[in-house]
DNA sequence: CGAAATTCAATCGCGTGCGATTTAATCGTC
DNA sequence: GACGATTAAATCGCACGCGATTGAATTTCG
């Protein structure tokens, strides 16, 4: 069967993106109520995230690891700090670089926030294997889709 | 090991949430310069496919379908409409009801818009039965998670 | 029949995503 | 050392998502 073929079986519910992008959106939904109670947003919570593990870190490595750019995160940092949770300060030996930390108030809710993640993985369906598998083939997914898209 | 102890563990890259938030925004962008030429976004693109699938549908139905609400769907179906893809009538029957029907210059973007899916689930870096099994995975995910967060 | 409840779509406000551009700082090369 | 190239972040505009509300049409039930 070509190209031609599989496209024209195409439904929407067959669709690996869609799969993909409705998942996503109930993932977020599925933590709105827990992540209301922190104060945060989803996206809020995935650099949140960052800062829990690593304290402290610049724009241009947070931009890699969350695979967004300062044009999305200066104005939500500039919200996370504007709630307390994030210090944003210019790099002395580069200007040009920002320095993105945690403050204590932002440390308070790592547990939570944490424990946000682990009930989603519950609610999953899938046991503590699946959930793996799962997580390493869809960031698979990405990188491959990522670097098709690099070469072109 | 207990919740605790994994939430302790938890690092952004081995997230469920963050490799399928990733993974959306991925394959959005590998979709993008496709779509472009088509004057579609990607959720456009969702509802183009749902209706080159019906041709015909209520607002109603849509929304279950692609999972999203009248407060997105309302001003993304009046941007189709503008462009000609897109015909939105009021249900004679039932004037609260929306019918949307498909132009024959929104059917005329069906093989191309297909193409891209292919090109998408081509580039995932899974065979054939993989992508299957993936996108049926993550829409068993979604519904599970979908039906805990309405059991709450 | 008629008022209250329900249903459906639209509107509004806010927070992302992101292409395009701008501004400022640093680097590379002569 | 100087000046063009590069790099980093911010700004702007537009298109989603979605909670909350509104408004209009229909259904329900007394």
């Amino acid at each position: 069967m070509d190209k031609k073929a599989i496209a024209e079986q195409l439904k929407l519910d067959l669709l690996l993106c869609f799969s993909a992008y409705s998942l996503s959106h109930a993932f977020s939904r599925f933590y709105r109520p827990m992540l209301d109670k922190l104060g945060l947003t989803y996206p809020q919570f995935v650099v949140m995230m960052v800062l829990w593990e690593n304290g402290k870190i610049t724009m241009k490595a947070l931009t890699d690891l969350v695979m967004l750019e300062s044009n999305t995160l200066t104005p939500l940092l500039k919200k996370l700090e504007a709630a307390g949770l994030v210090k944003r300060t210019r790099n002395r030996d580069d200007e040009r670089v920002l320095d993105i930390e945690i403050t204590e108030a932002g440390l308070a809710l790592k547990a939570d926030g944490q424990m946000a993640a682990v009930e989603l993985a519950l609610a999953s369906g899938e046991d503590i294997d699946g959930v793996m598998e799962m997580q390493q083939r869809m960031a698979r997914m990405r990188d491959s889709v990522r670097a098709k898209l690099e070469a072109t």
